[in-house]
DNA sequence: TGTACATCAGTGAACGCGCGTTCACTGATGTAC
DNA sequence: TGTACATCAGTGAACGCGCGTTCACTGATGTAC
């Protein structure tokens, strides 16, 4: 059982490590991002400001960590509203978008922070590409679970251009095996569509034009369901 | 004539308040709005940093200036995008999105400074309402003038609920006479995508996923345009 | 056209503050024999 | 089980920096008569 626990130093490490990142995530709450402070972190901790140093090597270290958080839970968010659905494409695309709204209308700084402006000055490592792609492979998933049991209407209708047919192909060996490319473009339409969503009702860009952002949310998802699955009007269709 | 040249004194006022703009606008491209610093603006202008408060009145003062000036080139951009196309949805959605792309390109901090994250502890006053609205209204009026001549599918394919409906008559009111909530639905739905498209891109969550977004954006513009005409395929409508 | 006064632009010093990071150090916890 | 040494956590002072904003001031530009 010596696993996870270790000796007294390293489990007294493990908790300060988390101390350190929940009052820094408590903080961005609060002040956002560009303003995070290590210093004002230890000083919430009762710490001087370089003991801090001891558990991440510098602030960029910490707000790496925070984006790292960030993703992960946003991912698990998503997960967890896709287990346990049917697999019925509208269900599922409707369960997983509304989790994700919910999580970033509850933890607007970390929406913020992964979704928003880049951090000035921040360069992101590569240790975040994981955990930002957790969310995407469940959107995948729901697609392609939908090809397979032909929920999800495949024919194509319009050209995609040879730049396109090969990012979509890496993209299909990759994470999405048998979606064609019309539903993989249509899907990474809806999805930056998602994102685009949330972030006019969470910036603020719908001030005063929409009141209820619930209803209205569910509506277009709704719509965006419904495309997802059908496609545009057959009369728009001109075969490949 | 005395109108807008005014004093000479005037004249300079107007001349150095343009020139503190310029040049916070270069400093934002560096450091971003968070780090824009109102000593530094005044340091590379020659002068002291306390000379700045002649001609802002604060350093969210000057943001909020940059913030409405680059709202108004974005709606530029739009509007000279629009200007002198033909009547046809199709070419007018993809010319204004192509604009308003190519502005964020090439502008990419006044994009992050608007539809990024909100800048922490600065709140837009009143003053940049109008000026955001600017380029909405370009979308407004392709929908506009595509459904009153009728290149706009305009039968319903989906239930409206009442608070959604509430919302698109006043914005119908407001600024899109004629249009029916079917289609400004559908509109709003691919202007806030076109953001999220945007913001994806720029923002790097296609880092390694969309190699070549010039094509990209552009089949995905040309699918929307298509959906925004046509709308969903036949079979998903549900007579309202 | 000329003078007297008011307005304005820009200066320079100061206030009070916070930041990230480094470094030599003390004292506690762990490890090897 | 006990001792000697190595590792580590946390301290406190310091470096060097930048910030927004205020204020009393000088000197130039404008205005009214």
């Amino acid at each position: 059982m010596a696993r996870t626990p270790g000796t007294a130093r390293a489990q007294n490490r493990a908790a300060l490590t988390a101390d350190i990142k929940a009052t820094a995530r408590r903080h961005l709450a609060e002040v956002g991002a560009p303003a995070l402070s290590l210093r004002a972190v230890a000083r919430d901790l009762g710490m001087v400001s370089s003991a801090v140093y001891r558990y991440f090597e510098s602030r960029d270290a910490l707000l790496t960590a925070l984006i790292v958080d960030a993703f992960d839970a946003v991912g698990v968010a998503a997960e967890k509203a896709m287990e346990g659905t049917p697999n019925d494409v509208l269900v599922r695309w409707r369960a997983v978008t509304t989790a994700i709204r919910a999580w970033a209308l509850a933890n607007p700084h970390d929406y913020a922070l992964v979704y928003g402006s880049p951090v000035p000055g921040y360069r992101a490592p590569e240790d975040t590409i994981t955990p930002a792609a957790r969310v995407s492979l469940v959107m995948l998933r729901i697609l392609e679970d939908g090809v397979a049991s032909q929920q999800i209407d495949t024919a194509p209708t319009s050209r995609v251009p040879r730049a396109v047919h090969a990012d979509l192909a890496r993209l299909r060996d990759l994470a999405a095996p048998g979606v064609p490319d019309e539903v993989l473009s249509r899907g990474l339409s809806l999805w930056t569509g998602l994102f685009g969503a949330i972030s006019y009702e969470l910036f603020g860009h719908f001030h005063r034009v929409i009141d209820d952002y619930d209803v209205f949310f569910d509506h277009q998802i709704r719509r965006a369901g419904t495309y997802l699955v059908t496609g545009p009007a057959a009369d728009a269709r001109s075969p490949a």
